[in-house]
DNA sequence: CTAGGGTTAG
């Protein structure tokens, strides 16, 4: 008896598998039959000793049974044995090296064939074609397919795919399309080919095409027509199309090969259909590297972090070996969560794996410990790449410049610039963060006006950005304006932002509203905008116009976005919100903060009111500030953290005022280091002061 | 005795 899943139903029947699937299990499914090196080896052996000499045709398949083992030396020794090879011997040797991955072995051999007298036939080709797919040679491709068209009048579906599967992989699809359709016949595994050759192409449209055109035309398909369709249907990120396919493969029995599984699963999680993804990972039955890497990049990729990382345990529980690429995606991961601790234990991990060599990993390395707020271990990790590529580079100025660091961000471009490391874009956005942040606003100035001449980077909108917000902070608003207007595009939300941003801290009423105008068109549904207008109208005292906004806003059904902070302790990470008293240890919590209200009073702190457009009364508001998110995670860190380490916490808006003259207080009273990065950028609070010197 | 198409990927 056997219990199996066909269509939607399920039944026991007495039946043997082939009876309920439509197609035969795919290869990688298939034992791996006589192609045992080993045996090969042994009787090899037991032919020498016995004193047998090997005749033409057991020969040839001794080096079929070594190529077919991997064992391209082997094969080849054998091969050299043979005093008078024949095209077979050749065959079964070309054969062995493409296998091995030794295509350049197998044109030499195919070279070596030819001035041998041996003329080559349809295997011979058919090989070759596979070996110049592999290594791109154009030339020699067109050259064996003359030789195809001269030396054989019938056409070959073997030859046929190694062509299509040739000009694909020489990005020649308009060849690739003329082969095919030179076919007088065409089987699934041509279809497949054709297919392919779109998608790796990037014209995924075609691809599907083709496929709903097999489909439709009752076409046979197999596992590999579904896996190699779905990589473009991901590409297209057609939610429609992988549902269709997915119920596809379950009514016609291939879902349970592999790859098909790992397709689907891949293509729900990169159309953003997490739960579906995970609900197939979930399902699956067997553990394999392909399924984690899919779904631990949805989840990394998708925000959430911890379940990342919760997979990423669980892989190892499953003793699947993590590779280098799973590392950086986790990595990033820890980026964007802010966990530190999480980070360091994966660095560990990375050492103990030797994935420290890999260029990404050790550059994911160096961004995460400069997200998570250490900006020395980010350095170490920096000066520990040997070969340092325009990412590491951009990384680690990006690092020094979100941590307020602009004279040293300065300083290793211009070591980068030394090296003669050309920079980009991004390396660029970066530099003028840095003068942005440390507020140097001459250095921005001259590499912005200089970036096209000196490094022929035209700005971007990025760049006006950043330049835009270096002039309105330090005052210099007629030059932002000015800079705006010179713009030869379009300004887009970021840059109008910016302005707005300016006009809020040197309270410009007609500025705000400008920018504020063009932003409710570009981005409508930001609550950003409407409350820096409405801080810009209440700073000048211009009630009726802020109640305006207020109604705008409740209209428009745009919410201002809940202050989040997280703080992670040990191998946890907490979130904490306004007020928030979810957490077991609130009560500790807030007698921690009444604790220290008491000490800052005596100190001299009092609350900062900074004025908004929430109708909330005086005293309230000041209840409100007082357990404002960070307070509350830098109050939990207090109390769960070893005494005298650091407290980092990650805040998803800009910090208040209020918060931040609290945490000056609070670092110098209780003698800790505080790291808080917001939105924008890192505040290092030590001794009383923040590293942003209240400019931010 | 010898030959063709597939999943993760910064």
């Amino acid at each position: 008896m056997c219990c199996c899943k066909v269509a939607n139903f399920r039944y026991e029947t007495p039946c043997p598998l082939d009876q309920v699937w439509v197609f035969p299990p795919s290869r990688s499914q298939k034992l791996p039959g006589l192609q045992d090196g080993g045996l090969g080896r042994t009787l090899h052996g037991l032919m020498l000793k016995m004193g047998l000499d090997l005749d033409q045709f057991s020969a040839n398949a001794l080096v079929d049974t070594y190529s077919k083992a991997r064992e391209i030396e082997g094969a080849v020794a054998v091969f050299q044995e043979i005093a008078h090879p024949d095209v077979v011997s050749w065959n079964a040797v070309i054969a062995g090296c493409v296998l091995h991955d030794r295509n350049d072995l197998a044109l030499m051999m195919l070279d070596e064939m030819n001035s041998s007298g041996t003329s080559p036939n349809m295997f011979t080709l058919s090989s070759a074609l596979k070996a110049c797919a592999a290594m791109r040679f154009k030339e020699l491709g067109k050259q064996l397919h003359s030789c195809l068209i001269k030396r054989v009048a019938d056409s070959d579906l073997y030859a046929s795919v190694g062509l299509i599967d040739m000009y694909s992989k020489c990005e020649m699809m308009d060849d690739a399309r003329r082969a095919y359709d030179s076919m007088p016949k065409k089987d699934v595994i041509a279809w497949n080919a054709l297919i392919s050759g779109y998608s790796q192409c990037g014209d995924d449209f075609e691809a599907v095409s083709l496929f709903s055109k097999m489909y439709n035309e009752d076409i046979d398909f197999n596992q590999t027509t579904i896996s190699t369709v779905l990589k473009s249907v991901a590409s297209l990120l057609a939610i429609k199309v992988c549902k269709q396919i997915h119920s596809i493969s379950i009514k016609s029995g291939i879902y349970s090969d592999f790859y098909v599984i790992n397709s689907l699963l891949d293509t729900y999680g990169k159309c953003n259909h997490i739960d579906e993804a995970s609900k197939i990972f979930e399902e699956r039955t067997w553990e394999d590297l392909v399924a984690y890497t899919s779904m631990i990049t949805a989840y990394s990729q998708y925000g959430d972090g911890e379940e990342a990382l919760k997979l990423y345990l669980q892989m190892q529980d499953a003793d699947i070996k993590p590779d280098a690429f799973i590392c950086s995606s986790l990595l990033n991961a820890c980026a964007k969560l802010s966990a530190y601790e999480q980070g360091k234990q994966l660095h560990v991990h990375a050492i103990k794996f030797g994935f420290m060599c890999d260029i990404f990993a050790s550059n994911s390395l160096v961004n995460m410990y400069a997200k998570c707020g250490s900006i020395d271990d980010a350095d170490r990790a920096f000066f520990e790449i040997p070969n340092r590529g325009i990412v590491s580079w951009s990384a680690m100025i990006g690092g020094y410049a979100q941590h307020g660091h602009g004279k040293q961000a300065l300083q290793l471009f211009n070591q980068m610039l030394r090296v003669g490391v050309p920079p980009n874009h991004i390396t660029l956005v970066s530099v003028l963060c840095a003068c942005n942040h440390a507020g140097l606003v001459n250095e921005g100035r001259q590499y912005f006006e200089k970036m096209e001449e000196m490094f022929g980077i035209k700005p971007t909108q990025e760049h006006y950005a950043c330049m835009i917000d270096l002039l309105g902070r330090s005052g210099k608003l007629n030059e932002a304006v000015e800079l705006v207007n010179s713009i030869p595009f379009e300004a887009n939300g970021s840059v109008w932002g910016a302005l707005l941003g300016a006009a809020r801290i040197h309270k410009n009423i007609e500025l705000g509203q400008k920018a504020a105008e063009m932003l409710y068109d570009l981005e409508p549904d930001k609550s950003g905008t409407h409350v820096l207008l409405a801080n810009i109208y209440a700073s000048a005292g211009m009630w009726e116009n802020v109640a305006k906004v207020r109604k705008v806003m409740k209209d428009s059904k745009v919410k201002k976005e809940p202050g989040m902070s997280w703080i992670e302790i040990k191998d946890k990470v907490y979130t904490f919100i306004v007020g928030d008293r979810s957490h077991s240890r609130s009560d500790e919590i807030y007698a921690k903060l009444d604790q220290l209200g008491d000490l800052l009073s005596k100190a001299g702190y009092s609350p900062v009111v900074e004025i908004d457009i929430h109708n909330v009364n005086r005293s309230e508001k000041e209840k409100l500030l007082y357990h404002h998110s960070e307070k509350l995670a830098v109050a939990f860190g207090l109390i769960a953290m070893p005494p005298g380490a650091p407290i980092r916490v990650k805040k998803n808006i800009r910090i208040c005022v209020d918060c931040h003259t609290f945490l000056k207080f609070v670092c110098k009273i209780v003698s800790r280091e505080i790291i808080v990065r917001d939105i924008n950028r890192f505040h290092h609070f030590k001794d009383g002061s923040c590293s942003c010197g209240d400019y931010w």
